[in-house]
DNA sequence: CTAGAACCTGACACCAGTGTCAGATTCAAG
DNA sequence: CTTGAATCTGACACTGGTGTCAGGTTCTAG
């Protein structure tokens, strides 16, 4: 499928998906004219990667990240090396504590909320 | 107390705290020498602070949500205008989301590690 | 063949909180 | 008083994914 498809169906711009690819997250076939050309299995991975970027991963890490997961393109996943599971390990942790913000800000504004309206 | 001790206190720098200050979301008394002297309630408010921007909230909205809260300085809470009501609800659903995406993420992540780790 | 939509590359800008440095001033202990 | 630690203001840079624009090429329906 082209770039404007896979945009309008995964809600991620044609300007991220290009620069996905700088970032070798993806590596769309090209027609012989040059257009990139994606496999169904893009929709799936760039919502995973949408997801990845929005807990706050870098580009770098979601790219070793990738080929270790398994359902993205049904390749044999790569194995973690003992140096990336320290690292997504960490990463992880991040991400609880991220979580532990996030729930108690949510908490904050219901309060302030529940407070204005009405009682 | 002074800057360096609610910095160290609270784990946020000296630059963000003075940056608060320009962002209206602390206003500490001045020594006659123009040193900064902050009340103890000032540890929990910058907490709060720091919880608040992890969670994408920008420093105006902050700003705007601080005399609501409660417990803040132990002053009466302001109650919020309807259009602020309407911005954190947004806040809320979009932390919401947010928090729908880590979690995913965190599984994502614990699966790979799984998978690294023996079997 | 042709027109218009879709796509290409490359470049510049932005956001907004934070790090860091420089040079001057204030504070507090001896 | 002196001296070293702490603080002050102001300025510049960075980060890294994304928006946007320009100028050119490819695709596809009629």
């Amino acid at each position: 499928m082209r770039i404007g498809e896979l945009a309008r169906r995964t809600g991620v711009s044609e300007r991220s998906l290009r620069y996905y690819e700088t970032q070798e997250l993806l590596r769309p076939e090209r027609t012989p004219g040059g257009h990139r050309d994606y496999p169904e299995s893009a929709v799936d991975r760039v919502v995973r990667i949408q997801e990845l970027f929005a807990s706050g991963l870098h580009s770098s890490k979601i790219a070793q990240l990738l080929p270790c997961m398994r359902d993205t393109d049904g390749g044999p996943s790569v194995r973690a090396t003992p140096k990336l599971v320290a690292d997504l390990t960490a990463e992880r942790d991040r991400i609880d504590r991220m979580i532990s913000d996030l729930v108690r800000s949510r908490d904050t504004l219901d309060e302030v909320i529940q407070v204005a309206q009405g009682r």
